[in-house]
DNA sequence: TTTTAATTTCAATAATTATTGAAAGTTTAA
DNA sequence: TTAAACTTTCAATAATTATTGAAATTAAAA
Protein backbone atom coordinates (compact mmCIF):
# COMPACT_ATOMS: atom_id res chain seq x y z
CA UNK A 1 0.00 0.00 0.00
CA UNK A 2 1.28 3.38 -1.28
CA UNK A 3 1.70 6.49 1.82
CA UNK A 4 -1.40 8.08 0.63
CA UNK A 5 -3.86 4.76 0.53
CA UNK A 6 -2.67 4.58 3.65
CA UNK A 7 -3.19 7.88 4.27
CA UNK A 8 -7.28 7.69 3.15
CA UNK A 9 -7.68 4.40 5.28
CA UNK A 10 -6.62 6.09 8.44
CA UNK A 11 -8.38 8.70 8.28
CA UNK A 12 -11.68 6.80 7.18
CA UNK A 13 -11.39 4.68 10.21
CA UNK A 14 -11.06 7.15 12.72
CA UNK A 15 -13.72 8.36 11.45
CA UNK A 16 -15.95 5.29 12.03
CA UNK A 17 -14.48 5.33 15.00
CA UNK A 18 -15.42 8.83 16.01
CA UNK A 19 -19.16 8.15 14.87
CA UNK A 20 -19.68 5.34 17.20
CA UNK A 21 -18.48 6.86 19.99
CA UNK A 22 -20.84 9.94 19.26
CA UNK A 23 -18.22 12.37 17.38
CA UNK A 24 -18.64 14.22 14.41
CA UNK A 25 -17.24 12.15 11.81
CA UNK A 26 -15.48 14.90 9.65
CA UNK A 27 -14.09 16.39 13.13
CA UNK A 28 -11.87 13.48 13.66
CA UNK A 29 -11.02 13.53 10.00
CA UNK A 30 -10.20 16.66 9.90
CA UNK A 31 -8.12 15.90 13.16
CA UNK A 32 -6.78 12.88 11.38
CA UNK A 33 -5.75 14.71 8.26
CA UNK A 34 -3.66 16.89 10.59
CA UNK A 35 -1.96 14.33 13.05
CA UNK A 36 -0.51 12.79 9.91
CA UNK A 37 0.21 15.86 7.56
CA UNK A 38 3.96 16.68 7.72
CA UNK A 39 3.43 20.56 7.84
CA UNK A 40 0.49 23.08 8.39
CA UNK A 41 -2.66 22.86 6.28
CA UNK A 42 -5.06 25.82 5.20
CA UNK A 43 -8.96 25.69 5.01
CA UNK A 44 -8.34 24.92 0.88
CA UNK A 45 -6.45 22.09 1.62
CA UNK A 46 -8.36 20.71 4.11
CA UNK A 47 -11.59 21.34 1.72
CA UNK A 48 -9.41 19.89 -1.60
CA UNK A 49 -8.23 16.58 0.48
CA UNK A 50 -11.57 15.72 2.72
CA UNK A 51 -13.23 16.73 -0.44
CA UNK A 52 -15.88 18.86 1.81
CA UNK A 53 -17.11 22.98 1.75
CA UNK A 54 -15.64 25.54 3.37
CA UNK A 55 -18.28 26.03 6.45
CA UNK A 56 -17.81 22.20 7.19
CA UNK A 57 -13.79 22.93 7.20
CA UNK A 58 -14.68 26.09 9.38
CA UNK A 59 -16.71 24.49 12.14
CA UNK A 60 -15.14 21.75 12.51
CA UNK A 61 -11.76 23.45 12.83
CA UNK A 62 -13.26 25.78 15.27
CA UNK A 63 -14.38 22.72 17.25
CA UNK A 64 -11.34 21.15 17.35
CA UNK A 65 -9.45 24.37 18.78
CA UNK A 66 -12.15 24.71 21.35
CA UNK A 67 -11.16 21.21 22.15
CA UNK A 68 -7.87 21.94 23.01
CA UNK A 69 -6.30 19.58 19.95
CA UNK A 70 -5.68 21.52 17.10
CA UNK A 71 -3.93 25.41 16.84
CA UNK A 72 -3.36 27.99 14.19
CA UNK A 73 0.16 28.29 13.24
CA UNK A 74 1.41 31.29 10.99
CA UNK A 75 2.87 30.64 7.62
CA UNK A 76 5.75 32.87 6.97
CA UNK A 77 4.38 35.28 3.39
CA UNK A 78 0.80 33.46 4.14
CA UNK A 79 -1.91 35.49 4.53
CA UNK A 80 -4.53 33.21 5.40
CA UNK A 81 -5.08 30.60 8.57
CA UNK A 82 -2.69 27.17 8.85
CA UNK A 83 -3.44 24.57 11.28
CA UNK A 84 -1.79 22.17 13.07
CA UNK A 85 -2.48 19.10 15.48
CA UNK A 86 0.03 18.02 17.98
CA UNK A 87 1.39 14.91 17.37
CA UNK A 88 1.68 14.17 21.33
CA UNK A 89 -0.96 11.47 20.98
CA UNK A 90 -0.82 10.54 25.07
CA UNK A 91 -1.52 14.54 25.32
CA UNK A 92 -4.89 14.50 23.18
CA UNK A 93 -6.01 11.73 24.84
CA UNK A 94 -6.25 13.85 27.93
CA UNK A 95 -7.18 16.50 26.15
CA UNK A 96 -10.80 14.27 24.96
CA UNK A 97 -11.24 12.38 28.13
CA UNK A 98 -11.19 16.06 29.92
CA UNK A 99 -13.70 17.69 27.98
CA UNK A 100 -15.75 14.58 27.72
CA UNK A 101 -15.75 14.09 31.53
CA UNK A 102 -16.86 18.12 32.32
CA UNK A 103 -19.44 18.03 29.35
CA UNK A 104 -20.75 14.96 29.85
CA UNK A 105 -20.14 12.87 33.01
CA UNK A 106 -20.04 15.64 35.66
CA UNK A 107 -23.54 17.04 35.07
CA UNK A 108 -25.02 13.35 34.85
CA UNK A 109 -23.07 12.87 38.39
CA UNK A 110 -25.11 15.69 39.88
CA UNK A 111 -28.38 14.77 38.49
CA UNK A 112 -27.82 11.34 39.83
CA UNK A 113 -26.75 12.65 43.74
CA UNK A 114 -30.33 15.02 43.31
CA UNK A 115 -32.49 12.42 42.69
CA UNK A 116 -31.26 10.82 45.66
CA UNK A 117 -31.64 13.65 48.04
CA UNK A 118 -34.90 15.21 46.44
CA UNK A 119 -37.72 12.06 46.42
CA UNK A 120 -39.20 12.96 50.06
CA UNK A 121 -41.46 9.69 50.47
CA UNK A 122 -40.72 6.69 52.36
CA UNK A 123 -41.37 2.97 50.87
CA UNK A 124 -39.86 0.32 49.77
CA UNK A 125 -39.82 1.28 46.23
CA UNK A 126 -37.99 4.46 46.73
CA UNK A 127 -35.42 3.21 48.91
CA UNK A 128 -35.26 0.52 45.94
CA UNK A 129 -35.20 3.59 43.49
CA UNK A 130 -32.64 5.41 45.48
CA UNK A 131 -30.45 2.28 45.98
CA UNK A 132 -30.23 2.06 42.03
CA UNK A 133 -29.28 5.47 41.89
CA UNK A 134 -26.50 5.56 44.65
CA UNK A 135 -25.40 2.24 42.73
CA UNK A 136 -25.15 4.44 39.42
CA UNK A 137 -23.56 7.21 41.09
CA UNK A 138 -20.54 5.03 42.38
CA UNK A 139 -19.79 3.21 39.47
CA UNK A 140 -19.96 6.70 37.35
CA UNK A 141 -17.72 8.43 40.40
CA UNK A 142 -15.54 5.75 40.46
CA UNK A 143 -15.05 5.92 36.73
CA UNK A 144 -14.81 9.91 36.95
CA UNK A 145 -12.04 9.81 39.38
CA UNK A 146 -9.92 7.20 37.07
CA UNK A 147 -10.00 9.76 34.01
CA UNK A 148 -9.06 12.11 36.62
CA UNK A 149 -6.43 10.58 37.59
CA UNK A 150 -5.04 9.55 34.32
CA UNK A 151 -5.70 13.10 33.03
CA UNK A 152 -3.53 14.44 35.98
CA UNK A 153 -1.13 11.63 35.66
CA UNK A 154 2.24 12.81 33.42
CA UNK A 155 3.06 11.74 30.09
CA UNK A 156 4.25 8.39 30.69
CA UNK A 157 2.30 7.11 33.65
CA UNK A 158 -0.35 5.40 32.22
CA UNK A 159 2.16 3.17 29.59
CA UNK A 160 4.83 2.59 31.89
CA UNK A 161 3.30 1.84 35.48
CA UNK A 162 -0.30 1.25 35.15
CA UNK A 163 -0.03 -2.26 34.10
CA UNK A 164 2.02 -3.59 36.37
CA UNK A 165 0.47 -1.64 39.14
CA UNK A 166 -2.63 -3.45 38.55
CA UNK A 167 -1.88 -6.74 37.41
CA UNK A 168 -3.22 -9.16 39.76
CA UNK B 1 -40.09 15.90 44.03
CA UNK B 2 -42.40 11.96 43.81
CA UNK B 3 -40.64 8.95 42.65
CA UNK B 4 -42.57 8.74 39.02
CA UNK B 5 -41.25 12.38 38.74
CA UNK B 6 -37.70 11.07 40.09
CA UNK B 7 -38.13 8.24 37.41
CA UNK B 8 -38.45 9.76 34.55
CA UNK B 9 -36.42 12.31 35.16
CA UNK B 10 -33.64 9.66 35.57
CA UNK B 11 -34.71 7.84 32.36
CA UNK B 12 -34.37 11.28 30.68
CA UNK B 13 -31.08 11.91 32.07
CA UNK B 14 -29.54 8.48 31.27
CA UNK B 15 -31.40 8.70 27.62
CA UNK B 16 -29.45 12.17 26.92
CA UNK B 17 -26.09 10.56 28.08
CA UNK B 18 -26.48 7.45 25.83
CA UNK B 19 -26.83 9.80 23.26
CA UNK B 20 -23.79 11.67 23.34
CA UNK B 21 -21.97 8.29 23.87
CA UNK B 22 -23.60 7.12 20.72
CA UNK B 23 -25.64 5.08 21.85
CA UNK B 24 -29.37 4.89 20.88
CA UNK B 25 -31.63 7.08 23.72
CA UNK B 26 -34.41 4.68 23.38
CA UNK B 27 -32.55 1.51 24.42
CA UNK B 28 -30.71 3.52 26.98
CA UNK B 29 -34.34 4.61 28.47
CA UNK B 30 -35.76 1.03 28.01
CA UNK B 31 -32.92 -0.33 29.99
CA UNK B 32 -32.80 2.76 32.89
CA UNK B 33 -36.75 2.18 32.74
CA UNK B 34 -36.44 -1.95 33.79
CA UNK B 35 -33.27 -0.87 36.03
CA UNK B 36 -35.70 1.11 38.20
CA UNK B 37 -38.79 -0.84 38.04
CA UNK B 38 -39.42 -3.05 40.66
CA UNK B 39 -41.54 -5.94 38.60
CA UNK B 40 -40.59 -7.21 35.28
CA UNK B 41 -42.25 -5.26 32.66
CA UNK B 42 -44.05 -6.65 29.69
CA UNK B 43 -43.45 -5.25 25.94
CA UNK B 44 -46.78 -3.36 26.81
CA UNK B 45 -45.96 -1.89 29.80
CA UNK B 46 -43.05 -0.32 28.19
CA UNK B 47 -45.11 1.36 25.42
CA UNK B 48 -47.03 2.46 27.69
CA UNK B 49 -44.73 4.16 29.77
CA UNK B 50 -42.21 5.36 27.50
CA UNK B 51 -45.09 5.71 24.59
CA UNK B 52 -43.41 4.25 22.42
CA UNK B 53 -44.40 1.52 19.71
CA UNK B 54 -44.43 -2.40 19.91
CA UNK B 55 -41.65 -2.12 17.25
CA UNK B 56 -39.53 0.30 18.86
CA UNK B 57 -39.84 -1.84 21.77
CA UNK B 58 -39.22 -4.91 20.85
CA UNK B 59 -35.90 -4.43 18.50
CA UNK B 60 -34.15 -2.47 21.52
CA UNK B 61 -35.32 -5.30 23.57
CA UNK B 62 -33.56 -7.33 21.55
CA UNK B 63 -30.46 -5.23 21.34
CA UNK B 64 -30.26 -5.32 25.57
CA UNK B 65 -30.87 -8.92 25.47
CA UNK B 66 -27.73 -9.28 23.02
CA UNK B 67 -25.61 -6.72 24.68
CA UNK B 68 -26.11 -9.46 27.72
CA UNK B 69 -27.75 -6.37 29.99
CA UNK B 70 -31.15 -7.45 29.58
CA UNK B 71 -33.13 -11.02 30.25
CA UNK B 72 -36.31 -12.33 29.70
CA UNK B 73 -38.19 -13.44 33.34
CA UNK B 74 -41.35 -16.12 32.99
CA UNK B 75 -43.89 -15.03 34.99
CA UNK B 76 -46.77 -17.26 36.80
CA UNK B 77 -50.29 -17.59 34.88
CA UNK B 78 -48.89 -14.91 31.85
CA UNK B 79 -48.47 -15.73 28.63
CA UNK B 80 -46.91 -12.69 26.97
CA UNK B 81 -43.26 -12.53 28.16
CA UNK B 82 -41.58 -10.04 30.86
CA UNK B 83 -38.02 -8.50 30.50
CA UNK B 84 -36.05 -7.45 33.81
CA UNK B 85 -32.41 -6.14 34.11
CA UNK B 86 -29.83 -7.11 36.84
CA UNK B 87 -29.63 -4.14 39.16
CA UNK B 88 -25.93 -5.09 39.67
CA UNK B 89 -24.61 -1.75 38.10
CA UNK B 90 -21.12 -2.99 38.00
CA UNK B 91 -22.01 -5.76 35.98
CA UNK B 92 -23.95 -3.54 33.72
CA UNK B 93 -20.53 -1.41 33.16
CA UNK B 94 -18.43 -4.87 32.97
CA UNK B 95 -21.16 -5.64 30.13
CA UNK B 96 -20.97 -2.56 28.21
CA UNK B 97 -16.95 -2.14 28.29
CA UNK B 98 -16.56 -5.77 26.92
CA UNK B 99 -18.86 -5.44 24.27
CA UNK B 100 -17.96 -2.04 23.38
CA UNK B 101 -14.32 -3.06 23.47
CA UNK B 102 -14.96 -5.95 20.80
CA UNK B 103 -16.60 -4.32 18.69
CA UNK B 104 -15.50 -0.62 18.28
CA UNK B 105 -11.73 -0.76 19.98
CA UNK B 106 -9.96 -4.34 18.53
CA UNK B 107 -11.13 -3.82 15.22
CA UNK B 108 -9.60 -0.34 14.91
CA UNK B 109 -6.59 -1.51 16.50
CA UNK B 110 -5.91 -4.36 14.03
CA UNK B 111 -6.25 -1.38 10.97
CA UNK B 112 -3.52 0.43 12.80
CA UNK B 113 -1.29 -2.48 13.15
CA UNK B 114 -1.63 -3.69 9.50
CA UNK B 115 -1.10 0.38 8.55
CA UNK B 116 2.24 0.30 10.96
CA UNK B 117 3.32 -2.76 8.15
CA UNK B 118 1.24 -2.57 4.71
CA UNK B 119 3.06 0.82 3.69
CA UNK B 120 6.72 -0.23 2.08
CA UNK B 121 7.94 2.90 0.45
CA UNK B 122 10.52 4.18 2.25
CA UNK B 123 10.66 8.00 3.17
CA UNK B 124 10.54 10.85 6.00
CA UNK B 125 7.14 11.46 5.36
CA UNK B 126 6.45 7.12 5.71
CA UNK B 127 8.43 6.94 8.90
CA UNK B 128 6.32 10.19 10.18
CA UNK B 129 3.19 8.16 9.71
CA UNK B 130 4.17 4.90 11.09
CA UNK B 131 5.24 7.29 14.32
CA UNK B 132 1.56 8.25 14.43
CA UNK B 133 0.00 4.92 13.62
CA UNK B 134 2.36 3.63 16.58
CA UNK B 135 1.22 5.90 18.87
CA UNK B 136 -1.82 5.52 17.95
CA UNK B 137 -1.96 2.02 18.72
CA UNK B 138 0.32 2.42 21.81
CA UNK B 139 -2.38 4.82 23.50
CA UNK B 140 -5.54 2.57 21.48
CA UNK B 141 -3.83 -0.91 23.55
CA UNK B 142 -2.99 0.67 26.47
CA UNK B 143 -6.63 2.00 26.88
CA UNK B 144 -7.79 -1.57 26.16
CA UNK B 145 -5.69 -3.51 28.73
CA UNK B 146 -7.13 -1.19 31.19
CA UNK B 147 -10.38 -2.02 30.08
CA UNK B 148 -9.33 -5.73 29.88
CA UNK B 149 -8.21 -5.41 33.31
CA UNK B 150 -11.15 -3.63 34.71
CA UNK B 151 -13.54 -5.85 33.12
CA UNK B 152 -12.06 -8.88 34.39
CA UNK B 153 -11.41 -8.09 37.92
CA UNK B 154 -14.39 -8.95 40.49
CA UNK B 155 -16.95 -6.92 41.35
CA UNK B 156 -15.50 -4.90 43.96
CA UNK B 157 -12.47 -4.49 42.38
CA UNK B 158 -12.19 -1.48 41.12
CA UNK B 159 -14.78 0.22 43.75
CA UNK B 160 -11.84 -0.37 46.48
CA UNK B 161 -9.02 -1.26 45.18
CA UNK B 162 -8.30 1.08 42.69
CA UNK B 163 -8.51 4.21 44.15
CA UNK B 164 -5.57 3.59 47.15
CA UNK B 165 -4.05 1.70 44.28
CA UNK B 166 -3.57 4.67 41.99
CA UNK B 167 -3.47 7.66 44.16
CA UNK B 168 -0.20 9.64 44.83
C1' DT C 1 -57.38 -28.64 14.48
C1' DT C 2 -58.65 -23.70 14.63
C1' DT C 3 -58.55 -19.57 16.99
C1' DT C 4 -56.48 -16.18 19.52
C1' DA C 5 -52.51 -13.88 21.55
C1' DA C 6 -48.08 -12.34 21.18
C1' DT C 7 -43.81 -11.43 18.68
C1' DT C 8 -41.10 -10.15 14.78
C1' DT C 9 -40.05 -7.86 10.59
C1' DC C 10 -39.42 -4.14 7.57
C1' DA C 11 -40.92 -0.57 4.11
C1' DA C 12 -42.50 3.90 4.84
C1' DT C 13 -41.94 7.97 7.48
C1' DA C 14 -40.29 11.05 10.97
C1' DA C 15 -36.69 13.10 13.59
C1' DT C 16 -32.18 14.25 14.10
C1' DT C 17 -27.76 15.59 12.75
C1' DA C 18 -24.38 17.07 9.30
C1' DT C 19 -23.22 19.72 5.23
C1' DT C 20 -23.50 23.10 1.77
C1' DG C 21 -22.91 27.48 -0.30
C1' DA C 22 -23.64 32.06 -0.73
C1' DA C 23 -24.11 36.42 1.78
C1' DA C 24 -22.28 39.09 5.50
C1' DG C 25 -18.42 40.21 8.18
C1' DT C 26 -13.47 40.91 8.97
C1' DT C 27 -8.74 41.73 8.13
C1' DT C 28 -4.82 43.03 5.40
C1' DA C 29 -2.58 45.32 1.52
C1' DA C 30 -2.54 48.67 -2.02
C1' DT D 1 -9.68 55.11 2.05
C1' DT D 2 -10.95 51.08 -1.32
C1' DA D 3 -10.35 46.63 -2.97
C1' DA D 4 -9.11 42.03 -2.49
C1' DA D 5 -8.40 37.95 0.40
C1' DC D 6 -9.98 35.42 3.70
C1' DT D 7 -13.24 33.85 7.53
C1' DT D 8 -17.62 33.28 9.59
C1' DT D 9 -22.46 32.54 9.78
C1' DC D 10 -26.67 30.30 9.02
C1' DA D 11 -30.97 29.13 6.33
C1' DA D 12 -31.71 25.60 3.14
C1' DT D 13 -30.82 20.97 2.04
C1' DA D 14 -28.90 16.41 2.29
C1' DA D 15 -27.65 12.35 4.76
C1' DT D 16 -28.17 9.53 8.47
C1' DT D 17 -30.48 7.29 12.08
C1' DA D 18 -34.62 6.14 14.72
C1' DT D 19 -39.49 5.06 14.88
C1' DT D 20 -43.88 3.63 13.43
C1' DG D 21 -47.46 0.50 12.34
C1' DA D 22 -49.45 -2.95 9.93
C1' DA D 23 -48.65 -7.48 7.76
C1' DA D 24 -46.33 -11.84 8.36
C1' DT D 25 -44.84 -15.16 11.50
C1' DT D 26 -44.72 -17.91 15.54
C1' DA D 27 -46.52 -19.88 19.83
C1' DA D 28 -50.12 -21.09 23.08
C1' DA D 29 -54.95 -22.04 24.23
C1' DA D 30 -59.40 -23.68 23.14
Amino acid sequence: MNLEAAKLKYIHTWGSLATSWGINKTMAQVHALLLVSTKPLSADDIMGILQISRGNVNMNVRALIDWGIVRKEFVMGERKEFFVADKDIWELFKQVTKERKKREIEPVLKVLEELQTDVEEESEDVEAFKKVMKDLSTVTTTVNNILDKTIKADEHWLLSSFTKMIKK
